[in-house]
DNA sequence: AGCGAAATCTTGTCAGTGCAAAGATGGCGT
DNA sequence: ACGCCATCTTTGCACTGACAAGATTTCGCT
């Protein structure tokens, strides 16, 4: 096929891969994780829904490669949070608290994913990558304030029980607050978990 | 079937309901809350794929009673640390906050079922009213020492991130040490969240 | 160029699932 | 004794994930 014309499809996509998984992010965000549906994910890149094995296997292996963008993103969301922070290692380690309850909030199913599902296989190589990559960037954090191991798993207790306590609708009274109001609140938990 | 002999079991189940809420446990602990089928627990139980509608109308009504069964425990769980713990209002939140955990590692699929997953339906009354004792009672129990709102919040926060962290097997760390350890790790995340 | 091999995508099939409707059974009140 | 009705079973449908086999295109190699 050397031209495409009309709205004539051709027979190979171009980069299904990376159509499948924008399409599988929208329907995850669409039907949540546990609605979740190879098949329809197939529909929505206008693919019969055999076309995803190829490239992923089956629905884990989908999942995984998802869950692992989702790592790499995560982290980039804490990252620009501590652009704009004082450099300071409390205030930096502060600030990635925040980008981890502000990407539950943005991503809630894409969180729930990465954090509360047994769907993605953890073993996959690039998921433990990049899941390893935002444990290691946490710890590292934390020895720059002269932390632990405790310290890093308080920390981290603090800023995932806000993030899915938020996510998950049930810290009712965040929702009530203003931005600066809510911000602060949650500034305030998270420093209580940091050292110092 | 006038007469019953032998394995061949009676028409009626006589408590089909609990039984289904039994094996609906096992079920969601074998497979887990993603896995969980409801014909499969209809054959755990021996009674045919379309048994449980009359008594629970869809999955949705099974996972919902479940859940608020589990929220009951998950509140007993907690009272039942208390019992062993010092009376003062400190000791007993610490108390509580170390059940939160402990239910999350000894009930998982459960945990994961109450607090993270879409498919119960959590407006029923009967769930609603279970997820509300077991949060009334953090509540006074925060209130008990002087705290407010975002003292609740960092609380809750600090123990839930603890607990599902904890269960998904993340806070590594956590499983190499003794019972001691652990509990003096625990105790020391929670007690920062806790104001005073 | 061109030809075979491999990658990519489609169609078809099978077992399993949730849900709904209709039929079978037996307890219970009148 | 009779009929009502809650309970349970059977049957049917649409959907899903996984697999197998076939169709189509592209790529590599000569």
């Amino acid at each position: 096929m050397t031209a495409v014309d009309d709205a004539a499809r051709p027979y190979h996509h171009g980069d299904l891969r990376a159509a499948l998984l924008a399409a599988a992010e929208q329907e995850l965000a669409d039907a949540g994780v546990e609605g979740f549906s190879l098949r329809a994910v197939a529909r929505r890149a206008g693919v019969s829904h055999a076309a995803p094995k190829h490239h992923f296997g089956d629905a884990a292996g989908l999942l995984s490669a998802l869950a692992a963008e989702g790592f790499r993103r995560f982290l980039a969301t804490q990252q620009a949070r501590e652009a704009t922070a004082p450099p300071d290692a409390r205030s930096q380690l502060l600030a990635a608290g925040l980008g981890y309850v502000d990407f539950a909030q943005a991503r809630p199913a894409l969180f729930r994913l990465m954090f509360g599902s047994a769907k993605p296989d953890f073993a996959t190589p690039d998921l433990q990558q990049a899941g390893r990559a935002a444990y290691d960037h946490l710890c590292v954090q934390v020895q720059a304030l002269g932390g632990g191991a405790n310290d890093v798993a308080a920390v981290w207790a603090m800023a995932h029980g806000l993030a899915d306590l938020a996510m998950s609708g049930r810290l009712l009274p965040l929702h009530a607050m203003s931005q600066e109001e809510r911000e602060a609140a949650l500034s305030d938990a998270i420093l209580r978990a940091i050292p110092g």
